[in-house]
DNA sequence: GCTGCATGATGAA
DNA sequence: TCATCCTGCAGCA
């Protein structure tokens, strides 16, 4: 589920029923068990998300640091909330809600060091356009020092921070881009293209809470199927929405990309 | 009921 | 490049 879009939904979300109240903190796995303790009844005085990475800051406490990972979930409940599953890593709840967190790849409370530090290895998140430092400029300029294929630095986190899998697959087909063009050898124009594209994209995300590319939003019983909502992602062997070809499929990255070889030519 | 995969990232080799 | 972390669920029998 956590592309840059999902997180800073999260981050909201957990704004509007936490923010300035007392919080009961609680680990059912018992793996952020002394954690749970040490912020367990404070107050929660904001959240911040860059990128993939979400912050909690607490009266009184370190900040909590989440990173969902590949599959990390939240869930929320407003007026009854199921037992938590053992797996649940960490419960946050007040009276008239809890979240259930489960299967993150980091759950931790840090530093304001520790925070700066992950901070300082993050690109520019597009979410965040606008503020300091996350601006197409930044972006641009951390491409340029890259020889890696743009297909593998839409990943990378110290480039832009906020894409996935499906993202980048998504932004490379509508700027008509061959995943393994050097990120250094693409001109200016296009790079500036990439940035405002990912922008649109990710706050396109945050509003339809889904990652949709499609110019026209399909109608609310084919939006099940992913495929629907997307140009390329998964969608190898079916024809180009745009031209009609074959989708290919291949790695890159560590990592499954789909592209339109007709209209994403070198 | 079981298997394998998934929108992520790291550390060792 | 590969294994690993760790959870949920689609797809299959």
């Amino acid at each position: 589920m956590p592309e840059g879009h999902a997180i800073h939904l999260y981050a909201s979300e957990h704004r509007k029923l936490f923010e300035q109240q007392s919080v009961t903190a609680t680990s059912p796995q018992g793996r952020f068990a002394a954690g749970a303790a040490r912020i367990n009844g404070r107050t929660l005085l904001a959240v911040d998300s860059h990128g993939k990475h979400l912050f909690y800051r607490w009266r009184r406490a370190e900040t909590l640091h989440v990173h969902l990972g590949l599959y990390g979930k939240f869930r929320s409940f407003r007026s009854y909330a199921p037992a938590p599953t053992p797996a649940t890593r960490l419960v946050l709840s007040t009276d008239t809600a809890e979240v259930h967190l489960a299967g993150p790849t980091v759950c931790e409370l840090i530093e304001p060091s520790a925070e700066d530090r992950i901070r300082a290895r993050l690109g520019p998140d597009p979410l965040q356009a606008g503020s300091a430092g996350s601006d197409a400029a930044t972006f641009a300029a951390n491409l340029r020092r890259r020889r890696i294929p743009i297909g593998a630095a839409l990943l990378d986190q110290a480039v832009i921070a906020g894409l996935g899998n499906i993202y980048r697959a998504e932004i490379l087909f509508l700027t008509g881009l061959d995943p393994q063009i050097p990120a250094n050898e693409i001109d200016q124009d296009k790079v500036a293209e990439i940035w405002d594209l990912s922008v649109k994209l990710l706050r396109r995300g945050v509003r339809h809470r889904a990652i949709v590319t499609v110019k026209r939003m399909p109608p609310r019983a084919s939006r099940r199927d992913r495929r629907k909502l997307v140009h390329v992602y998964q969608r190898d062997r079916l024809p180009c929405r745009r031209c009609g070809g074959q989708i290919m499929a291949t790695e890159l990255a560590g990592r499954r990309i789909w592209w339109c070889p007709a209209c994403q030519a070198r």
